[in-house]
DNA sequence: AAGTGCCGCAACCGCCTCCGA
DNA sequence: TTCGGAGGCGGTTGCGGCACT
């Protein structure tokens, strides 16, 4: 037994719009507005159409101030800084975007800015494979490509994003991430319930965490987090990866399902268990699926690294191939700059390759 | 000039959430 | 508290235009 359908399938037009209906439903919307009532609308005006479709057709085309085209640079950078923050929610995305609409921001990252971004990132990794055989020893090869952006941070604890540096200021429009504050602001308008936590570690140390959780997150993560399907259920703002959220504190950050993980840090849990590479993959997959259920980064699977630079990674640093996992997973607790450096590495990594792509 | 393949975009589909009865 | 309708959203599809052969 399937769901009602919300109109007479047989009775309505399907396809493009034509001029004529597009002007009935603008000047009717002009004159009285939607009137609460989509599905009825488009019987009110004599139009053969879904009420859905009136309501798309509304909202992409023929309301005002819309913009369709012409990608600027900060908008680029808005986009791909959100999508790495919070996945695939293109109407939170649209939001920060003033004119346009999720339909659009989403067809251009489907087409255009997740290939630019690809194309650039496996360059990269083959450049690096390069290097790694040639024997550069040591160094973290995400981190020497940003060492500039990081090292000339003001706040190495807490770099400037290059995103939120210079995020497009739009007067007298909806408020831009210019900021961690407005930031925040948003999230927790959008995600509701969110509450600083302090982070009990096993050690019995207690340290503050300016991270915003989704307040039953907190205080029932495992049984939260043992749904598998009920994952969804979790503000997805959170689960799903807010980099950008955490503050410019020196204290120590942690992503709230780490809490109930058996390792105390996503570094100690890659290090832990050892027993087979193949280990590391599977969780790696398994909390992406927790993190985002629905929502992995589609498109964006070269920030995860293939598996053979993963374990390239594990085995050369131990294990603390965070650099990988940070996109994806929250930041673990962290005490030490450098690894603080590594889990910004790949958001900065991105918006390198954004200012390459423009400047070839 | 015709055929073919690719790309971008508009629109549809179906699931999820919200809200009121 | 439950249920059903409507809105909202993200994923997917199909068509038209363009480039290339």
């Amino acid at each position: 037994m399937g769901r009602a359908p919300c109109c007479d399938k047989a009775n309505v037009k399907k396809g493009p719009w034509s001029p004529e209906e597009d002007a009935k439903l603008k000047s009717y919307i002009e004159q009285h507005g939607t009137g609460g009532n989509w599905i009825a609308l488009p019987q009110k005006i004599g139009l053969k159409r879904c009420g859905k479709s009136c309501r798309l057709r509304w909202l992409n085309y023929l309301r005002p101030n819309i913009k369709h085209g012409g990608f600027s640079e900060e908008e680029d950078n808005i986009i791909c800084s959100l999508y790495i923050s919070i996945g695939s929610r293109w109407s939170i995305i649209a939001a920060q975007l003033p004119g346009r609409t999720d339909n659009d921001i989403k067809n251009y990252w489907n087409t255009r800015l997740k290939k630019k971004l690809l194309g650039k990132q496996r360059k990269d990794q083959q450049a690096r494979k390069g290097s790694k055989q040639k024997g550069t020893a040591g160094s973290n090869s995400m981190v020497s490509d940003n060492n500039n952006i990081i090292n000339n941070s003001p706040n190495p604890y807490w770099p400037e994003l290059p995103l939120l540096a210079s995020a497009v200021q739009y007067s007298n429009q909806e408020p831009s991430f210019n900021d961690h504050a407005s930031l925040r602001k948003l999230l927790i308008k959008l995600g509701g319930r969110f509450s600083h936590q302090p982070i009990s570690h096993d050690d019995g140390t207690i340290s503050s965490c300016d991270q915003l959780f989704p307040i039953e997150s907190i205080s029932s993560s495992k049984q939260v987090y043992e749904k598998d399907s009920a994952a969804s259920n979790i503000p997805s703002i959170i689960s799903s990866g807010p980099t950008v959220l955490a503050s410019n504190t020196t204290s120590s950050t942690q992503f709230a399902p780490l809490l109930d993980h058996p390792y105390n840090t996503y570094a100690e849990m890659l290090q832990g268990d050892n027993n087979s590479s193949s280990c590391y993959s599977a969780e790696l997959e398994e909390m992406v699926m927790y993190n985002n259920p629905q929502r992995t980064l589609d498109g964006l699977e070269f920030l995860y690294g293939d598996e053979a630079t993963l374990m390239h990674n594990v085995d050369r640093n131990g294990g603390t191939w965070g650099e990988m996992g940070s996109l994806v997973y929250q930041p673990v607790a962290n005490s030490d700059y450098e690894g603080l450096q590594q889990e910004i590495m790949p958001q900065e990594s991105l918006f390198n390759e954004l200012s390459y792509q423009r400047s070839h």
